[in-house]
DNA sequence: AAGCTAAAAAATGAATGCAAAAACTGCGAA
DNA sequence: TTCGCAGTTTTTGCATTCATTTTTTAGCTT
């Protein structure tokens, strides 16, 4: 499977907002370079090609985007400063491990961000969004009752990203995706098909946190939303717990 | 003044920890590489020394930083990544000039990152770490009497940071710490000497913060710490209002 | 003189080259 | 066999170089 180097094109070509400072906007983010290698390379991190800890070599992956090392090497500063590599000096870029404790930390940083946007969210949120993430549920509701988990999941982080959506604060936006992309390489492994008993739960709380939002309980959500993040957090940790116990004992 | 010349010698300075995987310890983040430069090129952008939407020249700062186009263009990369500067294809690197909106979210952001802050403080938060915030708490209290300032922001400040250290995640602290970077070049030019209502209540809701953590009360915290930021905000958007104002009309 | 076009100059993005540092190899000693 | 060590190979970090693109400048037309 070569196709990543398929993706070295696509990089190039979203390049086409050339307009921009004819409209008075006074030049935003770089609306596209060639980071797009950065993309490409988060991407191919986050999906897992790279071992946990494992030494990232700048060589295979100059042939592999068909690269010099220039441009990557400022890629990975750019991911290292993301967070999702490691870059030790003088002996190369590591995919970041990461810990227990780790995880235990991101996943409340996630928690008070959602809760953040849950109360931004109360602030101006249109009947017509609610609406949408009502359905959404409903979907998502759907699914559970077939224990469908793909899903049921995908309906899930749909929910989330739409109540951060509509806090309408970028910066908040941008924030909660780029740690949303550092916790994807793990949610991938942690996919649980068993704790089962959790799915109720989580449908309980989605209804706490839908109820809330009609009524635009700001603080009020932001504290269900630190606790649905809280127990999920509970629920992807026991699961881990029972992978090692399993893997330390296997019967 | 060429002083920053001499900031290139104490980058490579801090280059002493050699043992770290002797020690068992996972090989964390870059102990310290030549992104010293990434520490000196934000301090220099943050001090404000080059003007809001000023283009940055590589030549210039590679002649001041002592250092070739490469290694600054890794640093410019990994700035833009923290959204201090913007990176234009071909057309170089801007200071990142914040809007308003711009302004309003990052305030927000702070008040979601602090709340979450006072909520995990009030989980782990020992009697000595309060006794701790109080005494500085007092020390702002004796410089609020005084109208001292510069040492009643220096100890707010403290106390903030205090908050985000007892919440026991590195992870919010280095996020905490990014946006504070960010926001600081703005608090250089807003340093309110008008305003000083503002100050009562301030102090105000710092007791009320204090009164809170002592109480543990975790959710109730988050509350006040969100509204905390949220009256900075309009104390600093008001104050910058009463500038422009000023200079549209001044009489 | 104002406006437009074209050439020159400068700056950017990326590739290559080179010195220094690490990793690996094979050999010999305990 | 295991450990240590010198020599080789590989890799890293940075400087330099090259091709494009952008910006500036000069000249020409109206």
């Amino acid at each position: 499977m070569t196709g990543t180097s398929l993706d070295t094109q696509e990089i190039d070509a979203p390049n086409s907002r050339p307009a921009d400072e004819m409209l008075g906007e006074p030049l935003r983010a770089a609306p596209s370079l060639h980071d797009g290698l950065v993309a490409a390379l988060r991407d191919y991190i986050v999906e897992g090609n790279l071992a946990d800890g494992a030494r990232i070599p700048e060589r295979l992956l100059c042939e592999k985007f068909g690269i010099s090392r220039t441009p990557l090497r400022e890629a990975l500063k750019v991911l290292a400063a993301e967070g999702l590599i490691d870059l030790l000096p003088n002996r190369g870029a590591r995919v970041r491990a990461f810990s227990d404790e780790d995880l235990r930390e991101l996943f409340d940083v996630m928690g008070g961000l959602e809760a953040l946007a849950g109360r931004l969210a109360c602030e101006r949120i249109s009947d017509e969004e609610i609406t949408e993430i009502e359905q959404v549920h409903h979907e998502m509701y759907r699914f559970y009752l077939r224990r469908d988990m793909h899903g049921y999941f995908q309906r899930n982080q749909e929910i989330h990203r739409l109540i951060v959506e509509a806090a309408g604060n970028a910066t908040l936006n941008a924030t909660y995706a780029s740690f949303a992309g550092r916790i994807r390489r793990v949610r991938y492994a942690a996919n649980l098909d068993k704790e089962r008993d959790r799915w109720g739960e989580a449908m309980r709380e989605h209804e706490a946190i839908l109820d809330a939002l009609r009524r635009r309980a700001g603080s009020e959500l932001s504290d269900i939303m630190f606790q649905h993040l809280r127990n999920k957090r509970k629920a992807a940790q026991h699961q881990s717990d029972a992978q090692t116990s399993e893997r330390s004992a296997p019967s």
